[in-house]
DNA sequence: TTCAGAGTGGTTTTT
DNA sequence: CCACTCTGAA
């Protein structure tokens, strides 16, 4: 009979089946780009559940996206038939936000607590400053936000840190003051969520070694992204005993603006002493001219952890290279390719375009809406973040936590109900002076004035709402009864996509499946608590804004920003802006180590190609206005010519001769089909997913086994000392 | 209170 | 160039 774990195991390399059955010690796998990372970590977590080494109870897995997150549920659930979404499987503001959800109380925060995303945090701070009589161009909101958000990111509150200079001290002031309002209103930011559960982890002894106890499997994904405090909060959570299982790119490392430290990968290899990264470098995606360009490209880079991609497949076609007249030339060149490629029978929606900043989106859109190719824009305002949407969960809000001082202020005149700026500032000053929230104040002065009494009686009847109806009837009586859907239909003019998003709105609450299924133990207040749906409902809104869906219908041309194409893959990529002071950024030539962090940028825009990569520029560029005139990028000349075909724009006929027959992919895994766990079946006395110890060997964990007669073959991953198949008739081999 | 016109500033983006 | 914010008049 076969094994149960040769199916999971199957079609996996060496390097990947070893990363895969390593046994339960920390690792950090080394994933280049194209190499089969998700599916390693995946396959993993299935094979340490279906050999017995784990139960789903065990293990905690963190990404960054909830696109990554969402992938790895699916391809988990499509392995085995476990229940995913009561597993501590999420990104990582996921799964604090579920651990402060638990233990509100022990983290000092109301049941009831709101989420504020970054345009509410921004509010939050202008509203802040303004209170605090500081002009803006004295501290200016978005510094002060950025300050507060690194700050919080490296683990430190204001008052641990010290100030080198006046300014520093006002930032730091301004800190201290921001979260003392935030605890007043019961809102947390972003990166609160994170720095409130490790703090929480820290002080409560008991709570830490539950947690500790719990889970022996941490698995991470995009570990070259984690910030200091990620970092820290995983080392808690792991504490002496759980197997952390990073993987990550050392050179796709492209968020450090945003506080992405890459020092982690090296400081986890030196803090839970792991002596060698497991390499993955066979890359399944690009044909070799790509690939040897991206190599040849990323080798300039220093300090790197050390990986070169291979691959199996032919060379390919070589790199086509446009040095356009002006960027007008260079979208054309993007539309007369994309059709020629689209006659050939190449699918629309597998090219991609791709630039550096928003910016040039533009100049690129004009001319294919003008030639008529359909395409589809990445990155644009995001559902939950248009202004309808906001207003309307803001009322919500209002209604569950009538402390959220942003909310109020939003809507208490929108739709405009004559309380104008004189009466919210007397409110403020009311509030202030007697220390209690706007909403407070507006209850107490609502006599006098008979528009705010029609407001405060608007969200009183919006809060009995809660009180008797489901999630779906608040929805609509939010909608409906603040007047915002009548606003909007009273307009001339461009308001249908509002009213549809409205609708849309509720629809989304319709299908709400609350959150209870992404607990094992519900939070004490989910079951008594009328309000918990609509919690779990904005909780979810603020979480997972950034999902854009992929707009299923009509084939169209990708158009996105390198970041935003990261983990993607084309079988055609068009690399547009090719200049010097596009790309690289000028702004990053300023910055230590910026330079490198373009490279890696570009090293990732490489990668997204399969089959075809085109690279252009624009020798002449409308940029904020004025005409830029660029060279080409540092970065082409860091390609090897042998890979590179230049285009000229005046030939004619742009498209090379070579046509591409393959276009079915010919590698990318099968996907394992779904397997019941079987009951562990004995060989010679030792079974799957057991660990061992070898004289020679060290520990490790039996991967394979065939009976022999008495004896049986024991395949066994040592960890650093490789995968042995070893016969138990003559190995000595001991269980741990 | 509201709306229209002047002014300003402008990487990358997830949660 | 374009999108967003602020200021002044109706």
């Amino acid at each position: 009979m076969e094994n149960p774990s040769s199916s999971l195991l199957s079609g996996l390399n060496p390097e990947q089946l070893a990363a895969v059955t390593w046994p339960p010690a920390p690792a950090l796998v080394l994933a280049g780009a194209g190499s089969g990372k998700t599916r390693v970590l995946t396959t993993r977590i299935a094979w340490l559940l279906q050999s017995g080494q784990a139960s789903i109870h065990s293990v905690l897995a963190v990404t960054f996206t909830n696109k990554a997150a969402k992938e790895m549920q699916l391809r988990l659930g499509a392995m085995l038939p476990i229940p995913v979404r009561a597993m501590w499987l999420g990104t990582f503001h996921g799964l604090c936000h579920r651990f402060l959800r638990l233990h509100y109380r022990d983290a000092g925060l109301p049941a009831a607590f709101q989420i504020l995303d970054s345009g509410d945090q921004l509010s939050l701070i202008k509203r802040l400053l303004k209170s605090l009589n500081i002009p803006d161009e004295s501290i200016a909101p978005r510094s002060l936000q950025g300050f507060i958000n690194a700050q919080k990111e490296a683990g430190l509150r204001a008052g641990s840190l010290d100030a080198p200079d006046p300014h520093t001290q006002r930032l730091i002031e301004c800190y201290a003051a921001y979260d003392a309002l935030c605890n007043q209103e019961g809102v947390v930011d972003f990166a609160e969520l994170m720095l409130r559960s490790y703090e929480l982890l820290q002080a409560n002894a008991a709570l830490r070694s539950h947690y500790q106890n719990r889970f022996k499997h941490i698995l991470v994904d995009e570990f070259q992204d984690t910030n200091k405090l990620q970092y820290a909060w995983l080392k808690l959570l792991a504490g002496e005993h759980a197997a952390v299982f990073a993987v990550g790119d050392d050179d796709q490392s492209i968020y450090r603006f945003r506080g992405a430290h890459v020092g982690n990968m090296a400081a986890l290899m030196r803090e839970f002493a792991i002596d060698e990264p497991i390499k993955l470098e066979q890359n399944y995606r690009s044909d070799g001219h790509i690939l040897t360009a991206a190599n040849a490209l990323i080798a300039h880079n220093n300090g790197r952890l050390g990986k070169n991609l291979r691959t199996d497949a032919d060379a390919g076609e070589k790199i086509r290279l446009l040095q356009a007249i002006s960027d007008n030339e260079e979208a054309q060149f993007v539309v007369d390719e994309a059709r020629a490629l689209q006659r050939e029978g190449w699918d629309l929606a597998q090219m991609a375009v791709l630039y550096r900043s928003n910016a040039q989106s533009r100049i690129l859109e004009q001319a294919l809406f003008r030639a008529g190719i359909p395409y589809k824009i990445y990155g644009g305002l995001r559902f939950y973040e248009r202004q309808e949407i906001k207003h309307a969960l803001a009322y919500l809000r209002l209604a569950v936590n009538p402390h959220d001082d942003n909310a109020l202020l939003r809507v208490i005149n929108f739709p405009t109900r004559g309380i104008g700026t004189r009466t919210v500032e007397n409110l403020q000053a009311t509030a202030s002076a007697e220390g209690v929230s706007l909403w407070q104040a507006a209850c107490s002065t609502g006599g006098k004035q008979a528009k705010v009494a029609a407001f405060v009686r608007l969200i009183e009847a919006l809060q009995s709402h809660i009180g008797s109806s489901n999630l779906a009837e608040t929805m609509l009586a939010v909608v409906h009864d603040s007047g915002l859907m009548a606003h909007y239909q009273n307009q001339k003019g461009e308001h249908q996509e509002r009213i549809d998003n409205l609708n849309e709105l509720i629809n989304a609450a319709v299908a709400f499946k609350p959150l209870e299924s992404n607990f094992e133990v519900l939070p004490e207040n989910a079951a008594t608590d009328p309000a918990w749906p609509i919690l779990a409902f904005l909780s979810n809104a603020a979480l997972e804004s950034g999902e854009h869906q992929a707009l299923a219908g009509e084939a169209a041309l990708q158009l996105m920003t390198i970041h935003a194409a990261k983990g993607l893959e084309f079988n055609a990529v068009f690399l547009t802006g090719l200049e010097e002071g596009l790309f690289p950024s000028e702004y990053s030539l300023a910055e230590r180590d910026g330079l490198e962090e373009e490279r890696r940028l570009m090293y990732v825009a490489i990668t997204r190609a399969r089959k075809r990569l085109y690279i252009s520029m624009a020798q002449q560029r409308l940029l904020h206005g004025q005409t830029h005139f660029g060279v080409v990028s540092r970065f082409v000349d860091e390609i090897p010519a042998a890979v590179l075909h230049h285009l000229s724009p005046a030939s004619g006929s742009l498209v090379a001769q070579q046509h591409s027959s393959q276009r079915s992919n010919p590698f990318h895994s099968r996907s394992p089909a779904a397997q019941t766990p079987e009951k562990a079946q004995n060989y010679a006395g030792f079974t799957l997913g057991q660990n061992v110890r070898h004289a020679k060997f060290g520990t490790g964990v039996i991967i394979d086994a065939v009976n022999k007669g008495d004896s049986a073959k024991l395949t066994v991953n040592f960890g650093k000392n490789g995968i042995k198949v070893l016969d138990t008739a003559a190995a000595k081999l001991s269980p741990l």
